[in-house]
DNA sequence: AATGTCTATGCAAAGGTTTGCATTATGAAG
DNA sequence: CTTCATAATGCAAACCTTTGCATAGACATT
């Protein structure tokens, strides 16, 4: 018979009727006549008739899809961000498309040239670790595309952004070791460039500061990257000191808990000779021995925001918004691997 | 001046030339003189030409996407999945839309129903552990949806299947755990009605058979769901048996970590009162104390492998190929949760 | 009877690109 | 000078839907 799915012209000739009529009647236009719209439905009902999404996506320049760029997902982090979003976004009209930058700012680049050739409506990121430069977020606001930045700064970009007040976590985290009468505190830093990671640090120093505690320039080491090698490589520089660190404060659960592989590994006792804790609370991190000691965030609540900030701007083109900067407070949670107060 | 973006309408205004013109030679058309092609391109250079996928996708009738379905995100295994498939269709034209189903026969519905709209090319999926009814992938296909499944087998759906040799890793887990003297061997099953869970089970129960160990039935704990609750309410069923099992085999390391947990807290050694051995070898599985021995799935691999299948139907549209059916071997990894032979 | 009002529907354009077929122009062969 | 072949380009349809404006018909008012 026909050819191809179902069209609005297929039942406008069945009907003999306009095809525009065929249209307003499957979206209720009041002009009608009931009885005029209820044959049209009762019809495509019978056909299976399926709007033409591709055809409604060139008439409004638009693809009813959001872009979503993370740096990775094999880790909890982000994982746990992404499904916070879409639980938000599988309830509105639009597609959710995940762009993987593996921590790179050239793949980062190329995702965006993607996602404005697709015409995307939306987009949700979190940089690269050696994304320095902005522009490329700049020119999709430019062509009208709202952008949401999540997790990690991008400091002068002027645009929405939910983050975490990594100062406030890394200032208690580091001011509890004080308190447990930690002296020498180390800390294993994050890839440099991540606002994150500057964050963090500064909230260490200046806890040791508050607290009189001087800042020893061989106790911070940074990563320059996330992998476990990376991680051992730092913590070993750490240990093999003339006067090793009596505490580790680390820039992520996955950096602290290699370094407690370490630590182990060279005989010392945690949390008694060597305190350790981290930053995320990643679900295992409670399953180690000992339990690592860490910085909770609201993952999944910073997933949902984002999103319901992007739909916002999405939802009212026309209005001016301006930029929403909302900051989550992470909490301490302490468990095994810090000594007690 | 203009609104919008430049169209090829615009560059052929410009040139006083026809629209097609401007197509053919920005396609390289070999009908056409250089001079104008190189007109043309130049032009459109300095103009910015982009050309407008959503014209092209309405034309073409596809959206030049491809719909990858998994369960959920935030443990390491479909991440690590998504991460092999991402990086395979990064360098081909498609797109790629994440979809989770959270576990769930409905939302898996919903997805397929939704990728159906948008006019999906191809789909990569692993079941939710609930999918027992396989026609919404045949509808799929049926509209010419080339369906690749993987991980977890859909029996009787005829497609391309990307698995592992669960039975084959699940037996030779077993086997080991026999070797090392365990007498009662029990086995924390995954949720009933998956493919995965199955195979393990009957791999567990044939090296039972195979090395004349009798099965115990109590010995055998199913979870409902993959909660860490799940996991302890099960561990607890088993050590609360009048004779504990000296050995557990879970059906993935999620659930053994759990247990492990709960074996510990009990005051029972591991592996000298119980061995415990896993399932996916997830990268924190060696972090914990004592580190989980587990089976080895090739993930990336598998994630790989299932893209690069699919891109290829997407490339031989014409030609029949026949479903392929690849399952990886796994591979066993003892670390010090269990006992040494 | 002429004019006006209202209701229900049709017409056609618009959105941007590709492509089979038609057309023009150019030069060569007869 | 025709005729034909060839090369280069244009025309228009097709993909499917929405929507502003036009129009037809029915009925009412003067």
């Amino acid at each position: 018979m026909k050819k191809g799915r179902v069209t609005i012209k297929d039942i406008a000739r069945e009907l003999n009727i306009a095809p525009s009529t065929v249209s307003r009647a499957l979206n209720d236009h009041p002009a009608l006549k009931k009885e005029t719209k209820d044959a049209v439905k009762a019809l495509a009902e019978a056909l299976d008739y399926q709007p033409n999404l591709l055809a409604l996506n060139l008439l409004q320049k638009k693809s009813n899809t959001i872009g979503v760029i993370v740096p990775e997902i094999t880790g909890h982090f982000f994982s746990a961000i992404i499904t916070g979003i879409q639980d938000v976004i599988v309830d509105s009209e639009y597609n959710i498309m995940i762009c993987l930058s593996n921590e790179s700012y050239e793949e980062e680049l190329t995702i965006v040239k993607r996602l404005s050739k697709i015409q995307i409506d939306g987009v949700l990121v979190a940089p690269s670790s050696e994304t320095k430069n902005f522009d490329h977020f700049r020119r999709l606001q430019k062509s009208g595309i709202p952008v949401v930045v999540f997790d990690r700064d991008c400091p002068g970009l002027e645009a929405d952004k939910v983050l975490v007040d990594d100062y406030f976590g890394a200032f208690q985290a580091v001011e509890y070791l004080i308190g447990t009468g930690c002296k020498n505190i180390a800390h294993l830093g994050g890839p440099l460039n991540l606002s994150t990671t500057e964050q963090r640090l500064q909230g260490y120093m200046d806890a040791l500061e508050k607290n009189k505690v001087p800042v020893n320039r061989d106790y911070i080491v940074h990563v320059p990257g996330f992998s476990h090698k990376d991680a051992v490589k730092a913590t070993k520089k750490l240990l093999e000191l003339q006067k090793h660190p009596d505490a580790i404060f680390a820039y992520n659960d996955k950096i602290a808990i290699s370094a407690m592989h370490i630590v182990k590994k060279m005989g010392l006792q945690i949390p008694d000779e060597v305190s350790v804790l981290g930053f995320d609370d990643e679900p295992h991190s409670s399953f180690i021995t000992p339990s690592l000691s860490t910085v909770w965030q609201p993952v999944y609540s910073m997933g949902m925001l984002s999103a319901r900030i992007l739909l916002s701007h999405l939802n009212n083109k026309n209005n001016i918004l301006d930029f929403r900067k909302e900051v989550f407070k992470p909490e301490l949670v302490i468990r095994a691997s810090s000594k007690e107060k």
